[in-house]
DNA sequence: TTTAAGTACCTTGACACATGATGTATGTTG
DNA sequence: CAACATACATCATGTGTCAAGGTACTTAAA
């Protein structure tokens, strides 16, 4: 189970991603990360709704109340231009970010020898 | 330039992995990390210093000061078998979470299909 | 018919980590 | 002697995550 905490500055990117495809809602997407993930990953409903607030706020995306007629009110978001130039952008640091980490953390010369002779 | 609020979470892992090899300090590993990463990461020294405390107090490494004769005064890490056995683990989390969250940002079917045009 | 579980939203307070600012001290080089 | 590099350290602040708590409707089981 992988903490969001780890995760911690691509909350936003992942719920940018999961309006890629067009408009969605909360406990939509809280699924959809589960399922994706495998189980792995869950974003708690604090972290979801502040970080919408968070994306709304800064332009990323826009929101508007569902008309239900039955069943609980939802409301819907949906990516806006500036969302989408975001989403972009980040995609390209995560490339960056995982080239580097696995720079970084990459196994030692012995730790590497050991495997070989296994 | 990447920032270390979005590595937030393996700092601690990259200080351990600096010290795989052998006993450092503070100064030559922000150095290396900075190398390494083609100076797009830069651990600031707040940052460097309290994770150095964290590790030590959790019990992954160890510390003493250098008897250099000249030059200012350094401080030494060690790992401990704790330290060694926290960064096995860690390791193989970077590997989930890479892909879990190359599962999750994946390109949309849309965005993917423009490429493929191009 | 009550109860539990699922759907769906939201807020508050506590906590952890990163960092700008600031400080200490020594050594080297122009 | 001023500037820069080496080398360490702390404090206050900001930001993001999350446990805990709450609201309200629907469906299925007991």
């Amino acid at each position: 189970m992988i903490s969001a905490d780890i995760l911690r500055g691509y909350t936003d990117t992942i719920l940018l991603r999961r309006l890629a495809d067009g408009p969605s809602y909360g406990y939509r997407i809280s699924q959809e990360v589960r399922e994706l993930s495998g189980g792995a990953l869950e974003l708690k409903e604090a972290t979801l709704y502040t970080a919408f607030r968070r994306l709304e706020g800064s332009g990323a995306i826009r929101s508007w109340w569902g008309d239900e007629e039955r069943g609980a009110r939802r409301r819907y978001y949906e990516l806006t231009d500036q969302g989408r130039a975001r989403l972009r952008a980040e995609c390209e640091t995560w490339t960056d970010t995982r080239r580097i980490l696995d720079t970084l953390l990459q196994e030692a010369a012995a730790q590497r020898q050991e495997e070989e002779e296994a």
